[in-house]
This record gives C-alpha cells, structure tokens and sequence, in this order.
DNA sequence: GCCAACGTTGGC
DNA sequence: GCCAACGTTGGC
C-alpha cells in the first residue's frame, strides 16, 4: 500500500524532516486517519503534502517503525508510526494540477480534503510520479 | 476572512 | 440510535 500524509508547512514540513532524519508522525486525532495509520507496514512509502500554505506534494518518505502508542495523546487511544526522509520529488505536483488529472479525480486528496492519512492506489501514485518528473 | 465539508458531541 | 448544533480543517 502506498499513502499520502498531509501536513501544514508551518507546523512540521518535509525540509524539516529531512533536518531531522526521521520523526514520529504523531498528532493524529481522527479515527479513519488512525486506522489508516494502523495498516502501515514498515518500508511502505508515502508522499508528503503541505497543506494550506503550499498545497503542493513535495516529497517521499518511508515507513520505518509500524505503528505504537502515540505518548502526545492526553486521553484516548490514538497512535503513531515513524518514518524517514526518503527524497524530494524532482518537481512538487500542486493540487490544482492534480484536480486537472482525469486521472487523479478518486485521489482521497480531492474526494476528501481533510482526511490526514489516506491510502493510494498504485496507479495514482504512478501518476504523481509521473507528473514530478 | 469566508465557507463548504466533514467529524464529534450531546439532547432527546 | 437519530439528528441538530457545533468545531475544525483546508481550499479559495
């Protein structure tokens, strides 16, 4: 399976990701997202998206540790994985492109925008690729 | 800054 | 268990 996060620029982006190596994506607070979280197997890839500022993907990361508690949640049973920096897409692939691709209109990015973890087919991931070439 | 979409909460 | 009210996210 391969995924897509988003994130906000300004709250943890991909350069800091790549300063920091790895990191745990923790925070998470909604349950389908969890779930999505929960499905990650170490070494799967996802793209990274910033949200709001950029609305742009930007980058690849790997899945390192599958999922564990995530410790920042006061109450609830929430979860986190951690993963690395991988690479910087050659070119980022902006939303507006992407609402463009025929392709690309099933995207969890477009169908529905707030979900913060969402799972890709193969051939949309593909096609991202393509598009950052 | 506005608003649409969606999730969550709480009254019944 | 339904649904209205409310809060949050994120695109514009």
């Amino acid at each position: 399976m391969h995924w897509i996060l988003k994130t906000e620029k300004s709250c943890y982006s991909f350069s800091d990701l790549e300063k920091d190596k790895k990191t745990n994506w923790d925070g998470v607070r909604n349950y389908q997202a969890r779930n999505n979280l929960k499905s990650m197997k170490k070494g799967e890839l996802a793209l990274i998206y910033h949200s709001v500022n950029d609305k742009q993907v930007v980058g690849i990361a790997k899945i390192t540790k599958e999922y564990f508690p995530d410790l920042t949640a006061t109450e609830g049973e929430w979860v986190a994985v951690e993963l690395c920096f991988d690479h910087w897409l050659k070119n980022p692939v902006s939303l507006a492109e992407i609402k463009e691709n025929p392709k690309l209109q099933n995207l969890s990015l477009v169908r529905q925008g707030r979900l913060s973890v969402c799972p890709t087919s193969k051939a949309e991931w593909d096609e991202i690729i393509k598009m950052s070439n």
